[in-house]
This record gives structure tokens, C-alpha cells and sequence, in this order.
DNA sequence: GAATAAAAAGACCTTTTTATCTTTATTTTG
DNA sequence: CAAAATAAAGATAAAAAGGTCTTTTTATTC
């Protein structure tokens, strides 16, 4: 449903959501520690995030990702839009070019149905919010032992 | 959200119920050259879902694809199952491999929810149904031109 | 039974995704 | 300013998905 590099992407940045509330800057080594994603490959994934400006960084001793004012909130559907691109929201369930309302595939409006409940979540759930699950203890962000 | 190949699959055995019921059976040439997709690759696809019981083939001159009363109704939550085996169907939506109720990962239970929607839909839609879409004009199986 | 037609099988090739390693640029600290 | 820490960038590699080509097997028709 997500590629893997957006799973590792909206984990990355709930893990640096809490980091930040605690006052802490987390850098790409403590992510990837702390999601369980390879270092080097999550670090290609926050250059991207970064670039689009979804989330901040700094260089340097005591540097880190972090996030401010201009990066909040920040939904799924955003992260998602970044990783996978604008083609996962309006691609055609049978895989064609040309499908709309005037020319549909066979599953056309029962898919867009289908889909639209999963995009409200993409929309409403945030980096925030999942943060604050874990911070509930009603979700965790990696596997207990 | 669905691999290509899962794609071409679904298209193609909607293909072939169209062309069974007006008596024929169609080969793998023109099934590819119908739905639009490459053929040999067509061919590696029909074979897995012959070899899974979806559909049934005959070699030979005047052979091709055809369904059975053993094949019918096809489901497309089976034709996804085959081709995209069964994680496609309970995989956590962050990519953690022990997420459950008991250590869920941020979005657990809405995911699920929202998935619920979407897979009821595959349970739902048979190639029979999507045929019929087809047939009665509320769909198309290649782009208009 | 020879010719033909078609699926099946096997060996490749290409592209995309995932992942690693090395080097460079930037920032902080002493 | 030197040393250390860290993100960024670049080159490469490994794995998976998508795709092609050739040969083999099976069936039909004449």
C-alpha cells in the first residue's frame, strides 16, 4: 500500500516529533537505531524530506532534524505526496491512462469510493497525532522484545 | 496500490470472460493486444494464474483461456491473493512485522478500518460483474481513442 | 504423421526500488 | 584554528519488478 521508503519516512518523522518534545534533535544514526531502518538509506530518505521542506535540519555537532513553525502540521497525505507522488491519489485501479468518469474502467467509482476513506485518514492523521498516540502508550514505534 | 501485474491479470481474465460467453476463447496474443499490455510478459501471468486454478488454458490450435464452473465466481480478492500473496491483505500500514492490538503502530485501527472499505470492494467485484459493466456500457477495458 | 497453432518453460535483459560505502560540506566546541 | 560531529552528496551495488526472446510441449487439422 506504502512503498517502504514512506513507511521508513513517517516513522522517521514521529520519532523525531517525540525527540522534539523532549527538546531533543535526533540525528540519522538515532533514527534509524530507533525505527529499525537501514542508517545510510534513511538518510538519503530525510535529504528528501528535507529538501521538500517537510521537516528541518542542521549540520554540524548537536545538528539534527527538527521541525518548526513552517513545517506544521504535517499530515500524511503531505509525506505521502513527497515519496510516492501525486499518482497515488488519482491512479486508476486497472492501471489505465485515460480513466475518468467518461471513459471508466469496470471498478472506476467503487474504487474512488473505496479509496476516499483511506485518503481521509492520509489527511487527518499527523505527524502530531501518531506522536501523541505513542506518547499515550497507545501505539508503539518499534517492536517490543 | 495494485502492481502492474496485477493489473494485467484482472484485465485480462475480464477480457476473457467478455470473449467466452460470445463463445470464444481467446490466446495470450490477443488478450495482450486487447488490454494493452506486452505480450510475452501477459503470457508469464496467465501461466501463474492457470497454474493457481483462476482460470483454465488448452495448448494447441484453437486453444486458449476459458473459465469453468471449478473457476467461477472469481473474486478479485483472489486474483490479489495470488498475485500479490497474502500480505497484501494484513500488512501493518508503517511496515512494523509484529504490529497488532496489543503493540499497534500509530495508525492501526483506522488503517484497518479504512483498508475494510477498499478490500470489501475485491470481495465484492467478480470478473463476472466487471464483464458485465463492460457489456452494459458503464465501462470500458481500453482507452477510447 | 506432417504442418501448424498455441500454451508452458527457461534463460536472459532492463528498470525501479532498496541499500551501502565513501567523500564533502557545514556547524559546534574546545 | 583544530577537532569532532553531523547532514549532504555521489558512486555503486543488490534485490525486486517488469519485460523479452527462444525453445519445448501439447493439441488440432489436413
Amino acid at each position: 500500500m506504502l512503498a517502504k521508503s514512506t513507511e521508513y519516512a513517517i516513522r522517521a518523522l514521529v520519532f523525531i516529533e517525540l525527540l522534539n518534545q523532549e527538546g531533543n534533535r535526533p540525528g540519522v544514526k538515532q533514527i534509524a537505531r530507533e525505527i529499525a531502518s537501514p542508517e545510510a538509506y534513511t538518510g538519503k530518505i530525510m535529504q528528501i524530506l528535507t529538501k521538500q521542506g517537510l521537516v528541518r535540519s542542521m549540520k554540524g555537532r548537536g545538528g539534527g532534524f527538527f521541525f518548526d513553525h513552517a513545517t506544521r502540521p504535517l499530515s500524511l497525505q503531505k509525506i505521502i505526496r513527497v515519496m510516492e507522488g501525486e499518482s497515488y491519489f488519482n491512479k486508476c485501479g486497472l492501471g489505465f491512462n485515460g480513466c475518468d468518469s467518461h471513459a471508466p474502467c469496470p471498478i472506476h467509482s467503487e474504487y474512488i469510493t473505496a479509496k476516499k476513506e483511506l485518503f481521509d485518514l492520509f489527511e487527518k492523521q499527523t505527524i502530531e497525532s501518531l506522536a501523541q498516540n505513542v506518547k499515550d502508550g497507545l501505539a508503539v514505534l518499534n517492536r517490543p522484545m
